[in-house]
DNA sequence: CTCGTATGAATGAACG
DNA sequence: CGTTCATTCATACGAG
């Protein structure tokens, strides 16, 4: 159904990316920023203003929220124990296909005059140089796209320092939290029972 | 809106402060309290106990994540201000501010029992006196031993060596909206040496 | 208008 | 302690 939502709403009560917000945001995404620093957020943000207002806690949050949600989207395979849940599908994978359309062109289009006729203006010079000043700054997360103005090819992506091995998972716990602990009765005693480590990370 | 009754669904799987115990805490936090001792967080949640379920370590994580957000906080210098914009509310940095309600009624509600029904039964009598003490006397209340624990135990706890300076929210509640960037910028941050004693309380 | 879904925002709980 | 994970709450939007 549903496939993007575009920014309609232009309301101001909560952030609402634009399209080419979204697109950059998951460009990085994919190129495997998945949790960014400080600075690169405060770089993605400041890029992303060119676009519409950012403000950085929406790049992290939204950053988080990504993150958290291809996880959680992506366990749901329980020991074949059938589960005939009741009920329609719905289980949308969250991970793989880019949950979006794909790409589209990342032209700048002027600010659908809607009813808030913001001054876009020289945003593409903002993101060039934006992703330049990364590319200097950084460990160079990606190429300099000097152009992507216009069509955005991928990030191509350099091969930066991306620890693959970053997750970790670990907990036993299985709800059961309606007691009286005290204090750190579990904290203290707690015994890693086991310890899912999640590698392959292909990008 | 809700207005009231932060907690809503009030699952088994995580604790859910009730707006009461929020605000307790929060005029703690106030108060200067920072990293409470395990007695303290004993006696803490002992009183909060009375408007809802709470462990030990619920008190004990609620003053670590506030102090590590506070801190993490900081209104970031801005540069430029070239992002005029407008606004719309909503913009505080995280933290929780604005989103809450600003003051509880002081008359204790009993926790819809929705399927938790704990044993809330005399607290409630006291429980309401010593919200109503602690929201009249403010902050004052932590200021001087003042009085000791004649009255009901409310809450008196003794303060030595308050520091004036505690801490002081950057979101303003007054404008501030669409601010420029301005994320998590770890300020510096203070240890004032405060020692909050919460003594005596039957409850 | 109400409901379902997507997702921004918040924060409890931990980990290292 | 700072940072990250996980869960929950709130809101926007489109469908019915």
């Amino acid at each position: 159904m549903e496939a993007l939502s575009g920014r309609v709403g232009v309301k101001c009560g909560r952030w609402n990316p634009t399209a080419e917000q979204v697109k950059v945001l998951t460009e990085l995404f994919r190129a495997g920023l998945r949790t960014p620093s400080t600075e690169q957020i405060q770089r993605i943000s400041t890029h992303l203003s060119a676009f519409g207002k950012v403000e950085s806690k929406n790049v992290f949050y939204w950053f988080q929220n990504h993150k958290a949600r291809e996880r959680h989207h992506h366990k749901k395979r329980r020991r074949g124990a059938s589960s005939p849940d009741s009920g329609s599908g719905s289980n949308e994978e969250y991970g793989r296909a880019a949950s979006h359309e794909a790409e589209a062109d990342l032209v700048l289009q002027p600010p659908e005059s809607k009813r808030e006729a913001r001054s876009y203006s020289h945003h593409h010079r903002l993101m060039t140089c934006y992703v330049r000043d990364v590319v200097e700054h950084q460990e160079a997360m990606w190429e300099r796209p000097t152009r992507e103005v216009e069509t955005l090819e991928l990030f191509p992506l350099k091969s930066y320092d991306l620890e693959p091995e970053k997750l970790r998972y670990v907990r036993g716990g299985a709800g059961e939290q309606c007691r009286e602990i005290s204090f750190f009765d579990v904290a203290a005693g707690r015994d890693p029972p086991l310890e899912l480590r999640l590698c392959s990370f292909s990008l």
